[in-house]
DNA sequence: TCGCAAGCGAGAGCGGCGCTCTTGACTCCG
DNA sequence: CGGAGTCAAGAGCGCCGCTCTCGCTTGCGA
């Protein structure tokens, strides 16, 4: 089983999701494709599982960022600024599994709650980032007013530790909407770069990439450092 | 051959274009299979002729919001929440045209040039917001300062009708870089929505979308005003 | 020790896919 | 009337996901 996996994600890596082939696998299994059925239920399954996997790896990736870059005691906008970097960097390196939860949903659609948590985990750091910069007074917003009642999920204020949305200050609860633009300035400046939209248009990609996610930050009021 | 686009447009909007069959377009024309091929090369420049379709679609709905918001006055940030909004309006309405050009490239990766004059519809709108935001002294940017030499080719500064980089002031050529912000939030918040990283997380998909669009437009120095 | 059940893999097979090649019908023009 | 060109159909190749059946092995209780 686990053997089926590794050589699963070899097939992912070398083809891409929308070709990884059951019947691949199972050759470079040296085994025959019915065989591969007593393992895993079908193909979607077997996706499925990389999905999962690549969310972790992503989560981990962001955690590890974050933990480092606080042990050498960075505000939280740097903080954030090594997380993006990180996540690119694994982007780059396994830009496969980047597809597989950040593209296009490969069946009709499906999510499984077992891909839930594990994406959990990089919302995790965003939030744990705007936090601390609600808490050390560093995040100073030149975002725009809006109502932010009835925008977010209860579960989302439960998750970061607020308690119920009422007893959420106004202030702190746009915040947490903005943080969607961090989210959103990641996954677009990524999918802009590996997708080849910024074909003809950019030449430093690293460059391009830093000023995007910083220029989004200090909107939602995290001023990254980019000169120092 | 225009009943065999409107036929592979149909299959597109049905079953998506991972799942487009060139034998199933067949069926629905009452062709036989091997006929298709007397106007298309493959299944491929099948696809390739709708992604040139769907990138002058979204152009041209961005042309429409920018020059409808222009025609009513507004300033350069509301014409830029009109063009995002558009472009959301689209994409939810076609889902699968989206995913065609933002979302996983499907074949290998190709991008003849075809698709290249397309694609830079939208940019041409982004970069003309920008100018009128320079023109009009209603650009203040809250984002970082960096080095914006180097970041992006020299065809931008010609396409923007700034003449050379080496012309172009230091303000202004961080001005463009900053740009690839509001591209990036809005590819990134519509993949988020469309591809279902908002499940469980927002309530109110619209409200969100503005809020992400107008927080990153305040890092580029648009200031959107969502209440008025 | 025997017998049986469970687990496992191989192989054949189904329908569908992209794509190619041959064949035959039809049209147009010298 | 006859050749040339255009077009569609059909068969066929190798691939795919998936199912089903059939043997082989293993292990365990009697």
């Amino acid at each position: 089983m686990s053997e089926l996996l590794a050589s699963a994600r070899e097939r992912l890596c070398a083809d891409g999701a929308a070709n990884l082939s059951l019947r691949a696998v199972a050759r470079d299994l040296g085994v025959s494709s019915s065989a591969v059925y007593r393992y895993v239920e079908s193909r979607d399954a077997l996706l499925t599982l990389l999905i999962v996997e690549a969310y972790d790896a992503v989560g981990l990736v962001a955690e590890e960022a974050a933990a480092g870059a606080r042990a050498a005691a960075s505000p939280p906008a740097q903080t954030w600024l090594a997380v993006a970097r990180g996540v690119r960097t694994w982007a780059l390196a396994n830009p496969h599994s980047f597809e597989l939860i950040y593209g296009t949903p490969v069946p009709g659609y499906q999510a499984p709650q077992d891909t839930v948590a594990a994406a959990l985990r990089t919302w995790a750091v965003i939030v744990s980032i705007m936090l601390e910069g609600f808490d050390d007074g560093s995040l100073t917003p030149a975002g725009p007013d809006f109502d932010p009642d009835g925008l977010v999920t209860a579960e989302v204020f439960a998750f970061a530790g607020m308690g119920a949305p009422g007893d959420v200050p106004t202030e702190t609860a746009r915040g947490v909407v903005r943080s969607f633009t961090l989210f959103a300035s990641l996954i677009g400046g990524l999918t802009a770069e590996l997708y080849g939209h910024l074909h003809r248009v950019a030449d430093d990609f690293p460059g391009v990439f830093d000023a995007t996610i910083a220029t989004a930050a200090a909107g939602v009021g995290l001023h990254i450092d980019l000169l120092g």
